[in-house]
DNA sequence: GATCAACGGTTTAAAAGTCAACTACATTCC
DNA sequence: GGAATGTAGTTGACTTTTAAACCGTTGATC
């Protein structure tokens, strides 16, 4: 008897479909991606701008919106301060918390979203949402809610 | 009249289901990436040394490599470099066609993929695999096969 | 109300990725 | 066989991301 456990690899089936994942999700964000560009801003950016626009006050606290994105605080730092510079977005300390700071959408933040929004939601139906029958895509969403409950926060 | 057309926004589900692919994704790889980096490479790293270690004398061209990861040339000539420094793999001329490159691994290349896929097969089961019922995870495959499928190499 | 761990965010430097230009070889076509 | 065009891969400059150290503030504990 040994103290070591058997690997489960993956079945024929399984490992097929984790490799259309990968390749899948490469070209995907790759295609998003290349689309965005044309208005200035990558899908990281783009995310940003969407979760400060739905916010009260169209801001978040750096940590929340970094948690909700999954990004290091650093690197949202980083881009932050590009979206700044790229008068998109505006820093504000935080008033209650002198250690935080609000991100919040600027005018032109707001319209670059507006003006960028309907080509990309186009293009993430045409390559990802209209591809797929719903009930395929209800199961991607399943799948990847629990994936994210799964792994939490860290 | 207008020429425009209305844009299809996402309806509540897939705006859900499309968030939720997002973050999971995000936390998926940052996982699997975290765990591949006790063996000193990341999940980019591996899935390099294990299409090699599948292909005849564990070797591809590099132009082949790059498609079957849908990465530009450029990052794979760096990302070889790297992975022939740590001698993880090494460059061959091909002679029948000068121009070309194989990159091939090495005998400690292909070690270090040995000791590490037991960890990272067990990781892809717990944090995706075995989260999801196997319809939903076929579903997955399905969707991203269209996926690849539809935006093709270009 | 002083101490100390934890939090929120930034900084810096190094690592990795992108982009455009470039070299060398192959292929096509006249 | 020679010019033009395309393919394979690399290079170098630049941008983005990562990782670790850091600073000021907050909150819990004594």
């Amino acid at each position: 008897m040994t103290t070591t456990t058997e690997t489960r690899w993956l079945n024929a089936e399984q490992q097929v479909a984790w490799r259309a994942y990968l390749l899948g999700t490469a070209r995907l964000m790759a295609k998003l991606d290349d689309e965005l560009r044309r208005f200035g801003i990558g899908i990281n950016d783009y995310e940003i701008l969407v979760r400060l626009s739905e916010s009260p006050d169209r801001r978040l606290r750096m940590a929340d919106l970094a948690d909700r994105l999954h990004q290091s605080r650093s690197r949202l730092t980083h881009t932050i301060g590009r979206l700044e510079a790229a008068e998109l977005v505006r820093r504000k300390s935080c008033t209650s918390d002198k250690r935080g700071v609000w991100a919040e959408l600027t005018e032109a933040g707001y319209n670059l979203l507006v003006e960028a929004a309907p080509t990309h939601v186009d293009s993430v139906r045409e390559n990802l949402v209209d591809l797929a029958s719903p009930e395929d895509f209800a199961a991607v969403g399943r799948v990847f809610d629990a994936v994210s409950e799964h792994i939490g926060q860290h």
